[in-house]
DNA sequence: TTGTATTTGCAATTGGGTTGCAATAGCAAC
DNA sequence: GTTGCTATTGCAACCCAATTGCAAATACAA
């Protein structure tokens, strides 16, 4: 696909070396179009040659690092990743929405803006605006609802 | 000292038992400014009785479910407690400040409103407003930083 | 093709959080 | 004050996401 030669070229600008762990999982993460967690990565990778859970975690950190990905806790304590807005500059203000029945998180566009403001002494690098809710897959009328 | 009179108050009159441990944590949570770690309210009760991790644990996880506290995973994915506004219903839409060097967590009060738009089939429940940066504490001009 | 620094894979470890179960202790009733 | 019952506690063992150390493999420049 026309996509990996793009992911080829965004590493290779970093002066990194293109290796099919990265562009696998960028690839994913790309084409994913909410947060996944590293546990949902590795099943989703596991077709043909399974990546190595180790390897899985530092390529993530690595994305993250060279801000090509971002990294959220969710509610249950577990990291969970999605890829950056394609530029690469670790996106500032985002707004995520957390679905709070399967802990999917999601990107939402419509971004707001505006820090409140700060005691005395603190200084803001960057802002997240959270919303907690059911998303659409969770939010049908049933009472089957943990 | 008088608060725990109220503490003991708000226990009862859940039909609860009132333990120590509960009046200690609650205590605790309630003259912290900021949102507390697990191992920072054990350190914190440390002196003479200690208690248990696993009762501690148990006591914190009780007063989310009475909505008596609140429970937040920060950045290193690590639970941080704190005491819900007076009432006993947890509170709605709050921000926090997280310091990226201590990890600790701080409420603002000045609060900010509106959720942004959501997709079709979403519905939100409340609204978190996280502001990232550095504490006053750790905001010193040096070069030590982590 | 070769040399080498970067990545990978494996095995072992860390650490926050949880579970099972017997011992303890609130508190309501006597 | 004593008794009895149930809610809590404390201990030990466990779970699992994430991390670390190190040797083997590999991308890629020369």
């Amino acid at each position: 696909m026309k996509d990996t030669q793009d992911i080829s070229r965004l590493l290779r600008e970093r002066g990194a070396r293109v290796t099919p762990a990265r562009l696998r999982v960028l690839a994913l993460l790309r084409s994913a179009e909410r947060g996944l967690s590293h546990h949902d990565i590795e099943k989703a990778l596991d077709d043909g040659t399974p990546v190595d859970r180790v390897t899985l975690y530092r390529v993530l950190d690595w994305l993250v690092e060279q801000g090509l990905a971002h990294k959220v806790a969710d509610e249950q304590r577990v990291f969970r990743f999605s890829a950056a807005s394609t530029g690469g500059e670790p996106h500032q203000a985002h707004a995520h929405f957390v679905c709070d029945d399967c802990g999917k998180v999601f990107c939402l566009e419509d971004t707001p803006r505006a820090a409140p403001r700060l005691p005395a002494g603190f200084a803001s690098t960057q802002v997240e605006f959270e919303v907690h809710g059911h998303c659409a897959a969770c939010n049908v009328p049933v009472e089957a609802r943990r």
